[in-house]
DNA sequence: CTTGACCCTGTACTATGGTACAGTGTTTTA
DNA sequence: TAAAACACTGTACCATAGTACAGGGTCAAG
């Protein structure tokens, strides 16, 4: 169970050493212990952790949401409905996001078989290959 | 086909006029015709290209990516070898989103069944959703 | 026992994606 | 026909998410 400092958590998760930082600033990562010389002390769950927040906002969430979807856990003794709820919220905008990846998804796919095809698109194809899957979904 | 002005099409996309302004300068969207007066027209499509890139961003592409998105397109003289490599990388980018998402979506309903149950959960559910998927398969 | 590679705090700077005027012209409406 | 309401350009400002020092301490290697 190797403990590491910050360059080498650096290194690990692909950030920046001072992004390791910014994040504890701004709640995103718990203070980690310190060594006697006031070292930062992290081990193999922070490169996770910061994994996952880089990934959450590949996917369009924002730090403060981040923040909030780190901090969502059911308390031994707290009550959990107000979890339930941010979670099936963020459940919802998950669904959505998919959704919308789909649709993208399909018009891509028609500018690749257009191309293979040597068929010239319109102007925007992106565009009117949305438009089109809500003709054909709605 | 109704064309109207810049106040009208904020309205109907629902951002901010100077958004718009602002895509224009980036490159987002094409100047469009004026009026005798320099009043810019748009019509129904222009809401359409909005709303996409609106929702673009919300997947966590930049407005960089976006501009090459929306200039995807087949050229009737152009060769298309460039444009169908970058419409499989978007593809192959869209579906490692899909992915995460999907391993999301399990965590967070986990979350919920553990809420459901009375049951507490760890101190970061969500993380170790994503990283212990078969250990206590609820 | 010093040099180089690290780490610390604190503060300042940057890039992206807008937002907000200021100063001026145009349209609509009371 | 005047005053809202809207549009124009240009420039300045803002929030978010970092990134980059400055000035200093720690520590292993040579």
């Amino acid at each position: 169970m190797s403990g590491f400092r910050i360059g080498e958590l650096a290194k690990r998760a692909d950030v920046n050493v001072e992004t390791i930082r910014y994040y504890e600033r701004r709640g995103l990562l718990a203070p980690p212990p310190r060594s006697a010389s006031g070292y930062r002390q992290y081990d193999e769950l922070d490169v996770g952790r910061i994994t996952f927040i880089k990934r959450a906002q590949s996917l369009g969430f924002t730090l403060a949401e981040i923040t909030d979807l780190l901090r969502l856990r059911v308390d031994p003794d707290g009550s959990c409905g107000d979890v339930e709820d941010r979670a099936r919220q963020t459940l919802a905008r998950i669904e959505g996001k998919v959704e919308e990846l789909a649709r993208m998804k399909v018009a891509l796919e028609r500018l690749v078989s257009a191309c293979e095809n040597g068929r010239p698109t319109s102007a925007c194809p992106i565009i009117e290959g949305l438009e089109s899957v809500r003709e054909l979904t709605t």
